[in-house]
DNA sequence: TACGCGTGGGC
DNA sequence: TGCCCAAGCGT
């Protein structure tokens, strides 16, 4: 038995029934669920895609929305970013790809948000292909099964694809499988912080326990600090904006943060992200909620 | 490569 | 409102 019969075994007595899971899950239902899911938990996540895909059960159904109406949706999902770039995403695959989320990797990776794993997710989880697909997941549990490190690095590398290539079956729904396994086994059972070793099908193997579960040496990453960034700054702003009707005058995002430098550094960069538009230099609005300037009429 | 980018929950 | 972590991406 490989440890890719191992994990799919696990997963099929394990796995989480979540709804982008569903086999009558559209490819564009799988390619909304990772961008959520990229820095967001999945319990946050769950009915946020439900709304999500009750309202733009299409990519052209977002597309025809402004990218306020996905800001919206977004909520506290995190990282809004991401919804601007899925609208955007959306738009793309209408011009480019007739409203279809295309199933070659190199055009999905072509699109706006879609980097390396979510391009190899849809690739194998919609359409089926057989493709490493590495999360910071996989990455740790390979680190630790395979090659008896306490820790992967912090971004996934040339050498984690290959690492994991070599993990899979040959039969691509079997690999898909198995990649979905391995994610599924870092989010539940070989976890960052105290892993549930007796629950995982590799303890007996795990060349990590074998050393003896050593920890890890040095400090691992930088803390990622939020009181008093320019992020928390942002996410403030933003937050006024998503529940405005309307245009919102200057003078109510003061309200928000009393240190002006900070507050307009923070407040040219949603503009500069394309989240936020000036109407002028005193009122703002969400990107694409700008008054329609009715056609001229004579 | 390292950094900036939101938000919330566990401990 | 401390620290760490969570299915990353773009620059």
């Amino acid at each position: 038995m490989t440890l890719a019969d191992d994990a799919i075994t696990w997963f099929d007595q394990n796995a989480r029934d979540l709804p982008w899971r569903q086999p009558d899950t559209t490819a564009w239902g799988v390619l909304v669920s990772e961008v959520m899911l990229q820095q967001t938990p999945v319990v946050r996540v769950e009915p946020a895609w439900r709304s999500w895909m009750t309202r733009w059960p299409t990519p052209a159904d977002l597309a025809a929305d402004p990218p306020s109406e996905a800001i919206r949706m977004w909520g506290r999902l995190g990282y809004p970013r991401r919804a601007m770039r899925l609208h955007a995403c959306a738009v793309a695959m209408v011009e480019r790809h007739g409203g279809r989320v295309p199933s070659d990797l190199e055009q999905l990776l072509a699109l706006p948000g879609v980097g390396t794993y979510t391009g190899r997710a849809v690739a194998t989880f919609a359409y089926g292909q057989r493709h490493p697909v590495v999360d910071t997941n996989v990455r740790r549990v390979v680190s630790r099964a395979v090659e008896g490190k306490p820790d992967a690095g912090p971004s996934t590398t040339a050498a984690d694809l290959v690492a994991m290539a070599e993990l899979l079956p040959e039969e691509p729904a079997r690999a898909a499988r198995a990649s979905i396994a391995f994610m599924e086994l870092g989010a539940l059972v070989c976890v960052a912080r105290s892993p549930r070793c007796p629950e995982c099908p590799f303890e007996d193997v795990c060349a990590w326990r074998r050393n003896g579960s050593p920890a890890l040496e040095g400090p691992s990453r930088k803390p990622q600090r939020y009181a008093g960034t320019d992020r928390q700054v942002r996410g403030l702003l933003l937050e006024v904006l998503r529940h405005a009707t309307g245009p919102v005058p200057r003078q109510r995002l003061d309200l928000v943060w009393n240190d002006d430098v900070q507050r307009a550094r923070a407040l040219a960069g949603l503009v500069e992200d394309g989240l936020v538009e000036p109407l002028d230099a005193e009122v703002f609005v969400l990107a694409g909620d700008a008054p329609r300037v009715p056609p001229q009429s004579l």
